[in-house]
DNA sequence: CGACATAGATGCGCCATGCATATATGCAAG
DNA sequence: CTTGCATATATGCATGGCGCATCTATGTCG
């Protein structure tokens, strides 16, 4: 695009501290699938505000950054992960959200093979969700720690977990963000567990497997499982399309 | 929430000009259905950067104000509409996505029937939309002019126009937002050109017919079309549920 | 060898949808 | 008044996806 000299001379005298501007950040929602339900990963805040509640992952987005930079840098530097999915949810603003000063912030989700995060650590637990409503209904999504107790989250993270749910769950029947949360190889047990684990629900096995088999997302290693106590179930790969 | 005296002091000095910031604005994607496609409101841009492109309407957020309210108050500025439909897209945050400074912007999309955009003024059009792409594909969606000219847009708003039509493209099966395009009373042909417009693509009369009917989201009004060369269809309302 | 657990295949019935056909109802031209 | 036209509205049939039940296959373990 070529750009006019006065276009130029326009540009060479904006003053870009003319207004108040409000902070942006980055929050990033880390989720995956075990034990058939959905788990989230989770700072403790160990400074004000809200000391001693927990929290998604987050920071301030830089100056020379794109947002779905700062995201993957986040994801990073707070919970070591990289290459897996991850994708924008959400931009929270109400002027109150943070009592400090007026944080607006761009919410995104992560979808990571349960396996990755086998090591999360620094401070950030691996808590199971308690989706307190059915299907894309939607509403805040409340973590709990080993002994079914409510982990108190700080901001306005419970309705961003809630909304991040109710995006997968809407995304799960038309999109394959299921095989994100699973290994390359995988049985089809495997990825209903996934779903199931998603949409809180129990699916039909046999339709399960017809539909997806017939959807042509997947397709055979030819490999089979190993060391279970019953016939082993045939592998499977995604078949990125 | 009850707030610890050690919280509050930390509030009282806090420093909330330490970081430099990013601006944030919000675009609104207006769109309509009309003679079988989509129209969009685009205002042209009488100052720099961009003098002479086409935009979509939007304004700078302020500091005291949700992102939400935002909206709404610059589709009231710049297109005279309030209580239409109107919700967040997705927020556009490339550091060079305007010349002047870094601009993060929350896009909006709001859905306005054809009547009540018949007045836009104040140098605004409607221009009818190109979506060079099928489904819910994705991509950039250009405007043309009444000779079928495209009007070049300033920034990404060709990338946020695409978004707008994917989104809407992918919400019409499982929401109401076919019906926030019509007028309160309308006929099962209009429902359905609507569809066919945002889709671009025909649908069998039929079976949307029977699709809606039994879908309990419409219910009869008990009045019927006047004035037209045919048959006149019966009239329907949206039952909101 | 036989029990057990899960994988995987097959058949049946239901229901949503595409498609074709038939009938109904308003207006306009003659 | 009659006829044609355009669209609305109803009905029947074939197809395909899915829930559900049943049957068979194949690994481990005692």
């Amino acid at each position: 695009m070529t750009r006019s000299q006065e276009e130029q001379a326009f540009l060479d005298g904006y003053d870009p501290s003319a207004f108040q501007r409000p902070s942006v950040a980055v929050d990033v929602v880390i989720l995956t699938v075990a034990e058939g339900q959905l788990w989230a990963v989770l700072r403790p805040r160990d400074e004000h505000p809200h000391r001693g509640l927990w929290a998604l992952p987050g920071g301030f987005v830089g100056l020379d950054e794109s947002l779905d930079d700062a995201a993957a840098r986040l994801l990073r530097a707070k919970a070591g992960l990289e290459g897996v999915f991850l994708e924008q949810l959400y931009t929270f603003g109400q002027p109150d959200r943070d009592p400090r000063m007026r944080i607006i912030t761009v919410a995104y989700y992560a979808l990571v093979p349960a396996a990755q995060l086998a090591g999360v650590n620094g401070g950030a637990v691996l808590a199971p969700l308690d989706v307190p409503w059915s299907g894309e209904q939607g509403g805040p999504v409340v973590p709990r720690d080993r002994s079914d107790e409510v982990l108190p989250l700080a901001f306005d993270h419970a309705e961003i977990l809630g909304l991040a749910v109710q995006r997968i769950r809407g995304k799960l029947a038309y999109t394959g963000i299921g095989f994100e949360l699973l290994p390359p190889a995988f049985t089809l047990r495997d990825l209903r567990l996934v779903h199931e684990g998603i949409l809180g629900e129990p699916l039909n096995k046999d339709s399960f497997r017809r539909r997806v088999l017939a959807s042509g997302d997947v397709e055979p290693t030819g490999d089979r499982q190993a060391d279970v106590g019953h016939r082993p179930a045939a592998l499977y790969r995604f078949t990125r399309a």
